[in-house]
DNA sequence: CTGAAAGCGCTAACAC
DNA sequence: GTGTTAGCGCTTTCAG
């Protein structure tokens, strides 16, 4: 059985006041209406009786629960926790606690969490989960609940997010492995019912004819989710396709991770064969060969972006409509120059590496390579 | 400006009734007293003026907040995950929410995010980062909070715990390492403030006296935290002490993965020079060469167990004091034969893998040795 | 400067 | 079965 809380009227008894006089000695805002001896000696009772104000009480009164939703994806997908830490460390100095929910990607989830989240009287949503079309987000807005998206978007809306720069990401990678040689690329490409998913094939769609490729169309797998398994479903898909790729963007390193891991199982290497590339840059990432070539994106600052957006609009102070993140390449060992050589067909020669071009079409699955070489027993 | 919420007056005025009455009607235990007809009437107006309960008001009026706290160390750190994943799968369909925060392991931080939880009227905490005498635990105890650490527990204290088999664990690895030849062993201590890594060096002395070993303690280094750092710092603490150890017991992933690094950067290698184990078995960690062998445990579980145990003490019914869950050694490339031969120093001949002994001291640096191998550019 | 009184939205005796 | 009343702990007019 639980201790009975001190509540103000304790403090008022104890100290032969009103209630209303404790409660203003206790408030920094009302503080300057008491006399100090009487803030003095509140104080000091308060403390002495162990107060902590109840929450329940203050909120039920302000209509301020002081406490917010964070809605993710998983808490266990290694992106997401920056995100978290990032949105408390401006939250939590600012007397805000946070309830963070998992949506598993399932949208009937989501909106029962929303409503929970809405139950409990947040003050305001960071909602890292967003799909393009999100009937959640749609419902805070109605109920006039301050959201801010951060990580992904919700298309023709205003709700005010935080993302990373998709396209320049994309244009980055893109950049890299035309430098390296690389002329037949593919797309293994994210949900497209996130902003994520759709934008980084957009970017990789627009790249590609801007320099010259209107095929890659052909070249774009689509994955049902940024999944390991997914990823490898996708390459395996690409290499059934029989095109002559030689390098792999991947919507993220998850699916970047599945591909090397089906290449390696159709017996090519990486970046021997098909160089291939990431992003988010996920921890760990370098410590797995082949080191992933990656874009690296900020969470902890996006997560703190959108808290401070937050902050402002829970103060109805006016805030950003939205904030792009910059993002930036980390080239590793996932991408090299295409085996034998570079080819073009048609493209303006290329600056970096690009040796002189080899007509023949070239089946992806031609070279005999090594394998992984991390599970043998020494 | 929000919009105002449907409340159950809102509801008593459009139906006719008092509130009291759609109260009840809503209330699945007291439908009972109230007649179908007004029943079914109050739901309908209810759902299709999308109330929703003031969980706030109701709080305030029941003492129950219908939310839970869970302190981790740090959500960053990818053990934590699935343990608020085990937790929530079997709190959320109860309709508890949680509000999650991070010590970061200060144990001021931690007595003021515990306040804040109490502040919050928290009806339990899932405490995952109990220090052994864990102050805050007991400060939650004193208001009679329900109170469950899980993966570590509080020393000298009655809170039940979920932990993990920490001393079979170690047990289990080194037998397999012993198995292996080895017999000059040391260990890379965790905080000796959290009683995983107080039980796991208590269980490596004990194991090694076991086998006849009582020179164990010259062999440890102590971590001052869980990190990669304090890993690296260790390892090359023991190196530095010239002992001819050929295996090194880690009192976790992260400590043995900077230990290995440490190893590389005086040009040994793992497992030609030096076997290194681990504990818990981190995501990903079989992509990381050489694949660490080390202990799984089960954190999912373990969070589901300490929220069912949660549950029991919130609802004032008995529960255990304590679980223990079994851990499994999951061997990988981490551990291989010793160098040259297997040593022994006047312990019994051991069944596997034991060849002749060696006289000679020899120190753990003399052999050169491959690099690690994930970072070449092909 | 301090006190009195009302009420946030809900539940729980207690009436009828 | 349903209405009445009181009150959870707090803030916030309104008086004085």
């Amino acid at each position: 059985m639980r201790k009975k809380r001190t509540t103000l009227k304790d403090i008022a008894e104890a100290a032969g006041l009103h209630v209303s006089t404790v409660s203003r000695a206790l408030d920094p805002n009302m503080r300057q209406f008491i006399s100090d001896e009487v803030v003095n000696r509140v104080v000091a009772i308060a403390r002495q009786m162990d107060y902590r104000p109840n929450r329940m009480a203050h909120g039920l009164r302000t209509n301020r629960s002081m406490t917010t939703g964070i809605v993710l994806p998983d808490i266990s997908n290694v992106i997401f926790p920056p995100i978290v830490r990032g949105v408390e460390s401006v939250l939590e100095p600012r007397g805000y606690a946070s309830l963070i929910v998992n949506t598993d990607n399932s949208e009937r989830r989501k909106e029962r969490l929303v409503d929970m989240l809405l139950a409990r009287g947040v003050d305001g949503v960071i909602h890292a989960a967003a799909s393009l079309d999100d009937r959640a987000a749609l419902e805070l807005e109605k109920h006039g609940v301050p959201l801010v998206t951060v990580n992904r978007s919700v298309e023709n809306s205003s709700i005010p997010y935080v993302v990373n720069d998709e396209a320049d990401g994309i244009e980055q990678l893109m950049a890299h492995v035309h430098g390296l040689g690389h002329r037949v690329i593919a797309h293994i490409a994210g949900p497209q019912g996130t902003s994520t998913g759709y934008h980084r094939l957009l970017a990789f769609g627009e790249s590609s004819e801007r320099r010259g490729d209107l095929g890659w169309r052909n070249r774009v797998a689509y994955a049902g989710a940024f999944t390991h398994e997914e990823g490898r479903r996708c390459m395996s898909e690409l290499i059934a396709r029989d095109l002559p790729v030689t390098a792999v963007i991947a919507a993220n390193d998850t699916l970047a991770l599945g591909a090397i891991e089906a290449l390696r199982a159709h017996d090519l290497s990486c970046p021997g064969d098909v160089s291939v590339t990431g992003f988010n840059d996920m921890p760990f990432l370098e410590l797995i060969p082949p080191a992933l070539t990656t874009v690296r994106i900020e969470q902890f600052a996006a997560g703190a972006a959108a808290a401070e957006m937050l902050l402002k609009l829970m103060a109805d102070e006016p805030a950003d409509t939205g904030v792009v993140l910059p993002v930036r390449l980390v080239a590793r060992a996932s991408t090299a120059a295409p085996p034998d050589q570079a080819r073009s067909a048609g493209e303006e020669p290329q600056p970096v590496a690009a040796e002189p071009a080899d007509a023949g079409e070239r089946a992806p699955a031609q070279r005999r390579s090594r394998r992984g070489s991390s599970s043998s027993r020494a």
